[in-house]
DNA sequence: TCATATACCGAAAAATTTTTCGGTATGCTA
DNA sequence: TAGCATACCGAAAAATTTTTCGGTATATGA
């Protein structure tokens, strides 16, 4: 396989197993970006997460289809398209990633005094 | 330096800084070990982590005390003891442990059967 | 005396993730 | 016709994290 994590989730407590759902680097924002239940094109999400490696983005869209957050419309046509959309189940991952949102809107500045503008 | 994070936290955004505080593969359960609020010996969280490597848990444990998540006293004895204790803003991550927790339970079958017993 | 336990560190190896680069195919526009 | 956009993939490099191993120091128990 072309790139394949080793242990696709980590079934070895609840908490690891959500933690490992969503830790890799951009999965969450990916859930973010995805909440409102629109469907988005991969080019719109990599506009919206410039920072992020165009790859990454599809390695982990793919990986979040097969773990069952987020569906995937292929148009067979040429230009290729396809359409991302937030499933049931990644919808209720949605909470958490709001709290932490939140958590990290409220904490910023005692992070940013401690490791901001280097 | 021994072993460092290229960059501590991730300032990039809000979701981002508290993913980066707590996805390291072993930190959220260290918070919820440490939940209680009671103090741990650094053995006693290894016996309750035992499928972490002890070098991982110190590594972790020294950033999240950097990170401010957790306070460590050091007794000046030999053979040497030191206690860990999770602190207030360690604390107010916790909903969010426990929220993930919660889910995790809710959806373990799913993927106890995509993914479960090789 | 020897083994064990304690807490931690450094170095290096291994594993994993992320990034970069190039390639597929086709339609549209200049 | 040339260049660009689309969506994706493979391979390899780079970066990062995790693991393994060995070492520090001293007290206690066998």
């Amino acid at each position: 396989m072309p790139y394949e994590k080793k242990i696709p989730v980590d079934l070895d407590c609840p908490l690891r197993l959500t933690m490992s759902l969503i830790e890799s680097k951009w999965k969450s924002c990916i859930l973010d970006e995805l909440r409102s239940g629109d469907t988005m094109r991969p080019s719109e999400i990599h506009k919206c997460l410039p920072e992020a490696a165009p790859r990454v983005l599809d390695i982990q869209l793919k990986e979040m289809v097969e773990d069952g957050l987020v569906a995937k419309t292929i148009f067979p046509e040429l230009p290729p398209r396809s359409e991302y959309q937030i499933t049931e189940l990644g919808k209720s991952l949605l909470p958490i990633i709001d709290s932490m949102l939140q958590w990290g809107e409220k904490h910023f500045d005692i992070f940013e005094k401690k490791y901001g503008n280097k």
